[in-house]
DNA sequence: TTCATATGTGAATTTACTTTCACATAAGTT
DNA sequence: AACTTATGTGAAAGTAAATTCACATATGAA
């Protein structure tokens, strides 16, 4: 088992902006625009977010005229849909174990 | 959905050394002290990181004799065990997606 | 081509996390 | 009790990441 790439993984997962981004984008595509009022985020902000997001292959863009459309890549996307997708499998531990701790929260 | 359980997560998991850690943890309980010998990390360094998985129910500890044994707990283990588990799932995605981008690693 | 809109980006600043270190505590041994 | 071993912990120092801001680019409209 190779740790970087996990840990790498996990790292751009750990930004509640970043999270956010994700569900909005399992919604409706968007642009920068779009997702930066929507989560009342300033505009670079969410265009960092998104750049980082894309570096690790969770979403992709498309032009489209001046906006730039935000997706969620099938991986992710996938992983959203089925049962017992990664955010499941937190949903469940944070539920279980999480909220017991003081500092988790 | 509430983001910031889900980003406190996997902050916990975006380190290499908590990574490594969670790894060992599943082959064998240990202490503090072994881990940090199989790990040839610093003891302390190991303490505070095994404290973070605590705190986020990764891990539990018990006491036997002058050593704390740190052990999984069932939530993580099983996701270790399961087919399709947490580290499956970006184990794929890593394979599918990060290595296409430059920064990822 | 000039203007407005949408976005990307680098760098400075700010904020958060990790590492290290000295010391405190706790249990077993002599 | 005094000593040793194992560990926990807080705070300082070091490092990395997020935020902000000014500017660059790119596209469509007038």
């Amino acid at each position: 088992m190779k740790h970087k790439p996990y840990s790498k993984c996990f790292r751009v997962l750990s930004s509640d902006l970043r999270i956010k981004i994700i569900a909005s984008l399992h919604s409706k595509s968007m642009s920068v625009k779009e997702l930066s009022e929507s989560l009342g985020e300033e505009r670079s902000k969410v265009s960092h977010a998104l750049r980082r997001l894309k570096e690790c292959g969770f979403v992709k863009s498309k032009r489209d005229g001046k906006s730039n459309i935000y997706v969620l890549t099938k991986s992710i996307l996938n992983d959203v849909k089925k049962e017992g997708n990664l955010f499941d499998i937190i949903e469940e531990h944070v539920r279980k174990k999480c909220n017991k701790g003081r500092r988790c929260f």
